[in-house]
DNA sequence: GTGTATATCTCGGGG
DNA sequence: CCCCGAGGTATACAC
């Protein structure tokens, strides 16, 4: 990883052209060759950047660096105040835990949390247009496409749509509903779900993940 | 911008539960207060973040950054290699050309482009869900509503189709047809609109430009 | 503040 | 490679 702090102007030309006028920043190389312009403040986004793979032109005063697809990114110094380098190493990297895939796994093992006697036929059933996250049987073997989110919003009740539309086309499968199952479903996104004839169940992740360990328990 | 290179251990407590195990990484914490961690490659995106406002509780060895949500990430040091701070300064920030807001401004004076004879109403037109980008009549007096995007895909046409159902509900309006306009339309986005009825058109970005400078070299 | 749409979104997975 | 969907999305803007 290099740092560089340094007043600069910045120019990016590409998906879209940008200009950043003469200031001081700090530019970040990292060991993949991406670079990274940035300001004190305003989050952790850089105001310029540009991803690896590319190359980095260093002339006097002036790097340019060019990607494949053509875009350019030019830093042109005007004063460099600190020029550091320092290899860190490869980074073991993040472990994660409580998003949508885990969700989908917990109510793929317990579908009749979501309604009673409902049994799984498939996690991620294509449909043509992408994948309904679970596709069940009810009591009465009708079929019901699930889709899964941490948070409901009008979106997720756009897509579970377009997956009914195109699963209700196949005969073997007709009558499908919906159900849109999230933690926090939002009232214009329950409106909208309603419209629509598609249920909306919220999931209480805390207890689903009971469930999981009291199966384990038990074995 | 103050800027730490040290061998830490990371975890983050909100949203989501995620862990960094130790290796050496780069801290940036920002004149706004907002912290990052980040690895030696993986684009600009840090490995780990906490964004401002917030507040820094510096012990030994040990940095934990709370934000007013409850959310926590704690940075445990095993070695510090280099900790340095300078004062950047404000930026003067991106001037960026080629977005959205251009194009639209472009069509709503050119509307003619997309279709002849065609005339502007009204731009950001309210529909009690959302503005639609152009609202215009055509040669026979007809309401064209236009949804303006850069890359015109799936979500576009659902977001057209939404504002289609309500203003086809305004007697004064009704019937209202649909233009889907971007620099470029994707083939699942142009099928979906044709089975709705809705037109789409491909936009000439630099053409448009090229417009409005012979317009100008008019005065 | 919520709701809505944008982003040089980034990132990862599947065909 | 593109398509598609998720994100601790972040960010801006209107109501």
């Amino acid at each position: 990883m290099r740092l560089v702090i340094a007043r600069c102007s910045v120019d990016y030309a590409g998906r879209l052209t940008a200009h950043l006028p003469p200031a001081v920043r700090v530019i970040m190389v990292k060991a993949d060759g991406c670079v990274a312009v940035h300001a004190d403040g305003g989050a952790y986004k850089p105001l310029n950047w540009m991803n690896a793979p590319n190359t980095l032109l260093e002339e006097d005063g002036r790097w340019t660096v060019t990607n494949p697809k053509g875009e350019t990114l030019t830093i042109t110094f005007d004063e460099v105040v600190l020029d550091l380098d320092h290899a860190l190493g490869a980074d073991p990297g993040l472990t994660k835990d409580g998003v949508e895939a885990h969700l989908q796994e917990l109510l793929a093992e317990h579908p009749s949390t979501l309604e009673e006697q409902l049994a799984l036929v498939r996690r991620e059933y294509p449909t043509g247009i992408g994948p309904v996250d679970l596709l069940c049987r009810d009591a009465d073997g009708a079929a019901v496409a699930i889709e899964i989110k941490r948070r409901g919003e009008i979106d997720g009740v756009e897509q579970l749509t377009r997956y009914l539309e195109r699963l209700n086309r196949d005969p073997l499968l007709r009558p499908v509903r919906g159900v849109l199952a999230a933690q926090q479903i939002k009232p214009q996104a329950r409106v909208l779900a309603e419209e629509r004839g598609i249920a909306c169940v919220e999931v209480d992740y805390d207890a689903l993940r009971g469930l999981e360990s009291d199966e384990l328990r038990l074995f």
